[in-house]
DNA sequence: ATAACACCCTACTTGTTTGGTAGGGTTTTA
DNA sequence: TAAAACCCTACCAAACAAGTAGGGTGTTAT
């Protein structure tokens, strides 16, 4: 399951979607606007432009916007970075692997099954990106 | 991620597999042969049998066996009881479905998105069995 | 200059979940 | 009837999730 962060990270990311092109966005009106927590935003939004996937500019008509246009940012890098891995098993990540204790990864079942799932899951969040967001 | 308890169940269903038409096996001996703590692993086994995929017998020269053969049990069914949902959103959520707060679900994209990714999984995890645990 | 603006950063709090342990109770069979 | 083996409830500590607090820093308009 996503987290409620990650939700609320989609949810932001879909308003900036929306008024691209329009300059920088405030938080406070995305808070509003989709009504997420103020200050729980705020360190999300952070952490999404330490990232690469906003920028930020500060004083009077700053705000946050999207780094890219909408169609160059997937899904799969939002949720890498909000909530971590995205695969069922850390034996078959990508980006957060780590060898499981008791399994060989050759001779095991599960990890293969869990590789199938991964390369089907990836083929969607990694070729959807933000424009898909909004319809 | 699949939890801790999940991956632990799946390495004792494989046990089970791999004995299967063995007669019952001890709790103690998975417990030792796939190194789970075996208070835990009593925990999950009972939750196993509660919900209809293991069978077990009281006494001496009892234990737990499979309650059908490896190939009817589905990959995603055991998930489900130990963990939960499969899905990364309540609300495309086929067993455990919640409607979100604030997406109206015919005009989400996110929702749309979620939607392709559970069906994808589960046309792996309810198509692959116990049976495919063991190489 | 300087005040208002708006993001930046660290730390804290609270509640839930995860992973695991304890300790008897119950049923079965030799 | 005693030993074997599962059954059940409750408890515990650590980690994580969700959210809050409170200033700090850089920018712009006047």
């Amino acid at each position: 399951m996503l987290s409620k962060k990650a939700q609320y990270a989609f949810r932001a990311l879909t308003h900036l979607v929306e008024n691209y092109e329009k300059g920088p966005v405030l938080i406070a009106e995305m808070s509003k606007k989709k009504r997420i927590p103020l200050k729980f935003l705020e360190n999300i939004l952070l952490e999404l432009k330490n990232n690469d996937i906003l920028e930020s500019k500060k004083g009077r008509g700053g705000g946050y916007s999207l780094k890219e246009h909408p169609s160059k940012t997937h899904i799969a890098s939002v949720i890498r970075i909000v909530d971590g891995p995205i695969s069922m098993l850390p034996c078959v990540s990508l980006y957060f692997y780590k060898r499981c204790e008791n399994c060989n990864e050759k001779r095991c079942g599960l990890h293969d099954i869990m590789k199938d799932v991964r390369d089907a899951t990836l083929k969607i969040l990694e070729r959807r990106t933000l424009q898909d967001l909004v319809l």
